[in-house]
RNA sequence: UCCGCAGUAGCUCAGUGGUAGAGCAUUCGGCUGUUAACCGAACGGUCGUAGGUUCGAGUCCUACCUGCGGAGCCA
């Protein structure tokens, strides 16, 4: 019976056979221990000389690290193992022997890593970071869909920017310029007028000389978008969409945690509401902790978002941002025109902004106005424009970015571990 | 772009002006429950590149290259 690692309680007994490789192998003189991975699971297979004789023990104890084989064996519930099954091995069947496999079982550095990231995917930490990765875009899914949003995907290639142009890669559209998208924001407004609530997920691109462990090229986003949400609805689905995934991955993804030594009791506090501070108020925080060279009007950096999130044990929404730091599109307070109905939520620990939203100006005058401000050609932004022309109705969304969201669940420390393949600065391989 | 740190064996690192080292990986030998297994041996070097100082440079100086950490900007 041919099974994978992850069906084994479902075989306890009984011998089964399962396609895996050798991630690591230890042995004696009477006994080997082959530590078997197969992508569902993890296992340790033991090989007992005086069982399987002279020929058999010899050639388990000469695999090689990596190498790929059918192992045969009885699955048996053992308290040694942390996985709670072994394998009693009764025969290896070797498929293709794996010669000087590079990735050791000792230290590397994050270079050499990230030159065999195709082999060190492998690897039962990065295994784990790529399945909770997966928990958390099923949760979204999830979410989603039982709050009746449904999914649209917004075009990757863009005739007009949102934000700046610096930030954007640029390509060719056969003759016509072209970009990557940064942002898939505006069509999700124009869907939202079609289809009510919407969700996009997807690959993002900043042309960003950003090299910090929050920082990616290409990243995925998740970007919600409402009709007929005002700025504290938009809140509202935030933090149940953020504490939905966290309970998820706690649920589901038990193992994987365990396997990355998160500390459980941070997550397990991740529950709706979450605290809500504005940018005032964030201001004479930090004041009070001696940041005194921040002053009105300026963006907060990175050390002043710690600080804030660091009093908290929840993500925390720092909201109503001066206009003159936010985008050109986001809905000013009526009662206080010279700040903005936004938020960035920051997570804990220091993982830093995870999601940015905003209700977004509906009146067509004041979105045209604003446009002429940030110095923007009216004709790229004609189709938006219309939105306001035709029912124009409040309206709000958010981004959440993906990898940053799987490094704070994760309690990994740098964002290039949780996606398959990270683009960075200087890295487009492999 | 700016600030700081680093580059020595396939990998991770020590070596701070005077003979090039260790652990891991690999190969061989030993070991009956290992869990980054352990013990013994072998194999393994253009010390990032170029120039300079010095009797002598892995070590000091200059420039460049590459990477890491951070800032700005952002999710």
């Amino acid at each position: 019976m041919k099974i994978t690692i992850k069906e084994v309680s479902k075989y306890l007994n009984q011998e089964v056979v399962i396609g895996a490789w050798l991630a690591n192998k230890r042995s004696s003189g009477k006994i080997a221990f082959l530590q078997l991975r197969d992508g569902s699971g993890f296992m340790q297979g033991v090989v007992v000389k005086e069982e399987v004789g002279e020929e058999l023990f010899a050639r388990a104890k000469s695999l090689t690290q990596e190498t790929s084989m059918y192992v045969t064996g009885i699955v048996k519930s053992d308290d040694r193992s942390p996985f709670g099954y072994e394998l009693q091995v009764t025969n290896v069947e070797v498929i293709h022997e794996s010669v000087d496999y590079p990735i050791t079982p000792k230290a590397h550095g994050p270079e050499f890593l990230l030159d065999n990231r195709h082999l060190w995917l492998r690897s039962k930490r990065q295994h784990a970071v790529m399945k909770i990765r997966n928990e958390i875009i099923r949760a979204t899914y999830e979410f989603f869909n039982q709050e009746g949003f449904v999914k649209v995907d917004p075009p990757i290639l863009t005739g007009s920017a949102p934000e700046g142009t610096t930030e954007l890669f640029a390509t060719k559209y056969f003759d016509e310029d072209a970009f990557l998208s940064q942002s898939g924001q505006l069509y999700m407004e124009a869907t939202a007028m079609a289809l009510g609530k919407v969700f996009s997920f997807g690959p993002t691109f900043r042309a960003e000389k950003s090299k910090t462990r929050r920082h990616l090229i290409e990243f995925w986003m998740i970007e919600p978008e409402m009709a007929f949400y005002q700025h504290e609805d938009s809140l509202q689905v935030q933090e149940q969409y953020v504490s939905f995934i966290v309970q998820s991955v706690l649920k589901n993804c038990q193992l994987e945690l365990n396997t990355l030594g998160r500390d459980l009791t941070k997550l397990e506090q991740i529950q709706a509401p979450f605290p809500r501070i504005t940018y005032d108020e964030a201001l004479k925080f930090l004041h009070d902790k001696g940041f005194d060279d921040i002053k009105w009007g300026d963006d907060l950096g990175a050390p002043h978002e710690t600080a804030i999130a660091e009093s908290y044990d929840k993500p925390v929404f720092i909201t109503h941002y001066p206009t003159s730091l936010k985008p050109f599109y986001m809905q000013p307070d009526p009662e206080r025109e010279e700040v903005v109905l936004c938020a960035d939520l920051i997570a804990p620990e220091g993982y830093g902004e995870i999601i940015g939203g905003s209700e977004r100006i509906h009146d067509l005058a004041l979105m045209e106005q604003r446009i002429a401000e940030h110095g923007l050609s009216p004709e790229a932004y004609n189709w938006y424009l219309e939105l306001r022309k035709y029912g124009s109705v409040p309206h709000s969304g958010f981004g959440l970015g993906l990898e940053r969201t799987v490094a704070w669940i994760s309690g990994v420390d740098h964002v290039r571990e949780t996606i398959p393949f990270p683009r960075l600065l200087n890295r487009l391989y492999p």
